[in-house]
DNA sequence: TTCGATTTGTTCGTATGTATT
DNA sequence: TAATACATACGAACAAATCGA
């Protein structure tokens, strides 16, 4: 039982997939916040009208895109940022020895500029639109790892301010997240060697000129929309960056 | 409150859970090789006497690890490494501009050695049990881009000869599937930058000393049994490490 | 502490649609 | 065209986890 004679519309998506979609301008629209619940499965089936398995199917898709979290007994909740788990879901950096150590950072500066060169085009932003451009460091063991450049729209993160980034309590997307409503899903690196920048050699204290892993993060929320460009330099004599492959390659998304 | 009286059994797997790792042996056993298409799920479910559903739920996640892919109309087949669409599955270097291009190989040296240090460890070997080493010069649009060290148990690949490996049609992986049965279905990348040796330097047309990307790749068959070891240089100038991440932290396997 | 309501997890079954050969 | 295989959708029942009364 096909639903519509087919107008010549879209290649008639199956059911499920208009269900996710459903669901996911529901997120996008903030109806249902990173953190809090989304209504039982028996209920939202009720309310698209459809089964419950046809249901389960949409959110599974939802899940394995690390979009919400089922509880069994609970309920299916949004991701959040903030929670151990998620805290080192996008963070690469270990040890050479092998194990992950807590960071802890520190904000060089923080000031407003104007969007230009590759930060602005990954961030889809005109040149000369107003930006956040901001300058940390990462330490890892009480030695400093990563010299992060963030640059962020300003219109994404109106009235941010350098005292709000520094007492955020989890990490940086917690942040986005928890105040401006926010929810980074997906990042896409780059990453190449380089001699560190007298700046960057500065941050790391580091000899200017050593070779340094420079990786290019944009960082994505719903419907790939970019939110954030930064460009990171590591020290790589005592931490690696580490990539496990095998599975999803980029599938999933930007199909409507 | 667990249930069992405490048999001392495992946990007590879901039937699916249970259907897919018979599935798994089935594969490493051979019964099925890469290229080849499993019986149908109709027939499947029974064998293992379960509902086809049930068989369904086993294969899907074999399908999200990319061990097997659906054919609807025709099948499903074990993954094989020398198709187009798997040839970029584990390759990450793209140029600056984004594009792929098609890579072209270069067979350096091929030669007996006794195993030790970081390859041996990370393969499992015993210090001084045969393997080869082999050096290999990749090129993008014509120009060194890639140089590598790779080290292989001769116990997994009896008779390999230089011959064999410059002969090969497809890839490495390829190779190594069509010949000796082997499925690289994971790999794990360790990235550090550092001064190009003058080995790699020469490989790569490169000064000496200037800074490059180190990879540090294992690659894994089914049960994460490691079965290559291989250290990359690879000249960012021109070209970058892609990662993509957004689902799919290391889950699904290792289980039992 | 126990109990019961709620919610997700697992398993089964059936019917029908669509792609391949 | 017909047979086969996977894809989608529906429904039902029970298990297991969670949480509050």
């Amino acid at each position: 039982m096909r639903r519509a004679p087919a107008g010549a519309h879209p290649p008639a998506n199956p059911l499920y997939k208009e269900v996710k979609n459903r669901l996911m301008r529901g997120l996008v629209a903030g109806e249902w916040k990173p953190g809090q619940a989304i209504p039982s499965e028996w209920r939202l089936a009720g309310r698209y009208g459809v089964s419950v398995g046809t249901l389960r199917r949409a959110v599974d898709e939802l899940v394995a895109e690390k979009i919400v979290q089922r509880r069994q007994g609970s309920g299916t909740f949004v991701t959040t940022h903030t929670e151990d788990h998620q805290l080192y879901y996008f963070f690469h950096i270990v040890s050479t020895g092998g194990g992950k150590e807590a960071p802890t950072h520190e904000l060089l500066s923080f000031r407003r500029d104007r969007a230009k060169g590759e930060a602005a085009s990954q961030l889809k932003l005109e040149r000369g639109e107003p930006v956040y451009r901001i300058h940390n460091v990462l330490k890892l063991a009480d030695r400093p790892v990563i010299f992060d450049e963030i640059t962020l729209p300003v219109a994404r993160f109106p009235d941010l301010t350098k005292s709000l980034l520094a007492a955020r309590a989890g990490t940086i997307y917690g942040l986005y997240q928890a105040r401006y409503g926010i929810n980074v899903i997906r990042i896409s690196e780059r990453l190449s060697a380089a001699r560190a920048s007298s700046r960057q050699a500065a941050g790391l204290q580091l000899r200017e000129g050593e070779p340094a892993l420079i990786i290019k993060r944009v960082a994505y929320t719903y419907h790939d929309t970019p939110v954030e460009y930064r460009v990171s330099c590591v020290n790589t004599a005592q931490h690696e960056y580490l990539s496990d492959l095998w599975k999803g390659a980029p599938a999933g998304a930007a199909e409507p």
